[in-house]
DNA sequence: CATGAATGAGAGTTCATTCAT
DNA sequence: TATGAATGAACTCTCATTCAT
């Protein structure tokens, strides 16, 4: 349920640990706040419980992290890279235009699913930690935003507020995992990313006859 | 700056008040309420701010709500009742397709741009009333599904998933909201609007020459 | 053992309170730290221990005072105001010179005797509230100055630095108090005062015959 | 700034260390503890600041000291003897009555405004090791009134209560070190013990005319 | 002898909620 | 209805000390 940080990031570390047994701690410490902020929220996560999930006393916390706001933005910033790690790796060398977004978006669906609290956890940031809830969404927009600019001049897509166009696919990506990755799985993640790729590349009005072009 | 609850929506009561003077704190407590979680999210506002800014002793509070939970769920209730009323009342009766889509977002972003707590109150809703959150959401998802389907059945769009497309456009919508009214102004919400709804008119994809049908 | 702050003087309020149950609780709380402090000193010192002492919920300190820092800053200001009003009543209008000295220490003895909690307050001073410790020695010494130079104008003293007098005097003073009215109390008030009024009025040096002038 | 132990006094050991390797860390701990006390203060010193600044391990403190307390304890009666040994040194063989206290009070405030930390280190001792603290002031009141009774006993002095001069002139000393050497420094020296002397040496009262003898 | 991770009791502080007036 | 004092559980964070390596 949780995430294995070991999986999904590199460590933000606090305090340097110097020996091996103290690299094992601190990454018990981040798995276990993973899971305690994934099931409880900021607010409601307590250094106790996450020190109680890692299996080390209170007081080791402190040896790691500075704060529990220190730990929740390791874990944050472990979490944005992880995202954005993710749609890098599955965009195919080649692959412009809608296609492209197409293979970010079912990426993203597919590791929504297997890190179901990416949500509670960068959510949570924006009242925990705003200026990593901002950066992680500005980011994730001018990486779409070049994209778009790469397919407008391949000619893949037409001209456009790439900015806006941006903004737009991120909300459609961020809202259709939540529905459908985080909330059900009762569609596949291929014909979520079908119809929403549809959407984007041809829209859904109904041109009238004669109207092409 | 902080919404006056009594602007826009109706307050869901939590103990109703016998007399004039109750209906008055009650309504008092209730925009200061606004105000403090607004400014403060939902667990570093307090209910002795909310009393300071209403003018009222801090036990008065418990005569109109069991507690800080029920405020918020109250609060919830309404701005999510107020964003369903703007976007309801913005749709000139009679349009259809993208142009009722793009009137619903113009809408929202010029009500955003008014009233920026939305953000701050409903996001929390996430951890602080889940039920409210989800709610929320799949309430608009509902409306914006039913409106696509009339438009399908009466052709002007093309058939689709219009679930998936709903989540879709709402997920637009909140980012361009996010983005273009909360943190920044610097383009006309009719442009946003113009650019989502070509966005979802006609797509982004250069058609290949003889693609037309 | 520990002095009734109502004895010595006017509480320092932090929180005013409004009704005649808030001020009996402020006081009990007062009198209550001035025990804690003087027999565990600052840092021993805990809040809940003042609350036991005084009965009250942990919690009701903090609706009177800011902090542990608070309401020793207030105690410590406190007991100065006593000492400095102790020292001025004790002096009978008309006296000056010599004998003002020998009266005001005499009054500081006995008062020392009767509250041998503030040099356990005063004293860690120096390091929970540094500019109270300084303003109280500060104005104490400029209180002896002033005594001193007025005995000089009227010719009951002859001149010399008397800042430099007034802090000798003030050293006297306090440890003769440390000495005989804290640590031990076999000589009596009048005694020690007579032979510091002595030694501050001629001297102790056998003057040799005819040095006289 | 801070005083190096090994300037001011012999060092008194916890544990004897057996090595030259373990003397010299032993050393670096003193006077990082030394420093530590007079910048912190004995309650917000800790043992990992003394060690940082040792540049040792954590744990090697306890191989040469049993607690916080002891190297603390060490400390005072280190700075006490130097106290002691200043005086003693300072003062002129075959002086004697108040040439000798002059002497003695210009070697302290010199001493004073070399090492001003022993103002905060044996002042806090009253609260962190009262025992010690209570040995220094006593000590040093033995030894100034074994001064003046061989000062009256060899005619340099009027007969008196030497017990209790001994503590006036003893407070006199701290006072005028506190004021002038640790405070402030716009005076000199010279000029302050020579206005001291005269207090002590002839008093200040203005002597009625015919009271001479 | 040296190292630094591990420990856990205990501190100050907050604040939703209750209750007597 | 209004008031504001009282409550106490729960939290984050500190640090002297121990111990395995």
């Amino acid at each position: 349920m949780a995430t294995k940080t070991g999986e999904t990031g590199q460590a933000s570390p606090g305090k340097q640990p110097r020996t091996a047994r103290g690299r094992a701690t601190m990454r018990r410490l981040l798995d276990a706040a993973a899971q305690e902020f994934a099931e409880n929220g900021f607010h409601e996560a307590s250094i106790s419980g996450i020190t109680r999930r890692a299996g080390t006393a209170l007081g080791s916390f402190y040896t790691y992290f500075d704060s529990k706001d220190a730990i929740f933005s390791a874990l944050v910033s472990d979490m944005s890279d992880a995202v954005a790690r993710t749609a890098a790796a599955a965009i195919a060398p080649g692959t412009s235009g809608i296609a492209r977004e197409r293979e970010a978006l079912a990426a993203f669906l597919t590791f929504a699913r297997a890190h179901k609290e990416i949500y509670r956890i960068i959510d949570e940031a924006e009242f925990a930690d705003p200026a990593a809830y901002r950066a992680h969404y500005e980011g994730a927009a001018r990486r779409i935003t070049r994209r778009l600019d790469e397919s407008v001049a391949n000619g893949a897509l037409v001209p456009g507020d790439n900015e806006v166009r941006a903004w737009a696919i991120m909300g459609m990506n961020v809202f259709l995992g939540l529905r459908f990755a985080v909330w059900g799985g009762e569609k596949g993640v291929e014909d979520i990313a079908a119809a929403a790729a549809a959407l984007l590349g041809q829209g859904m009005a109904r041109t009238k006859p004669g109207d092409c072009s």
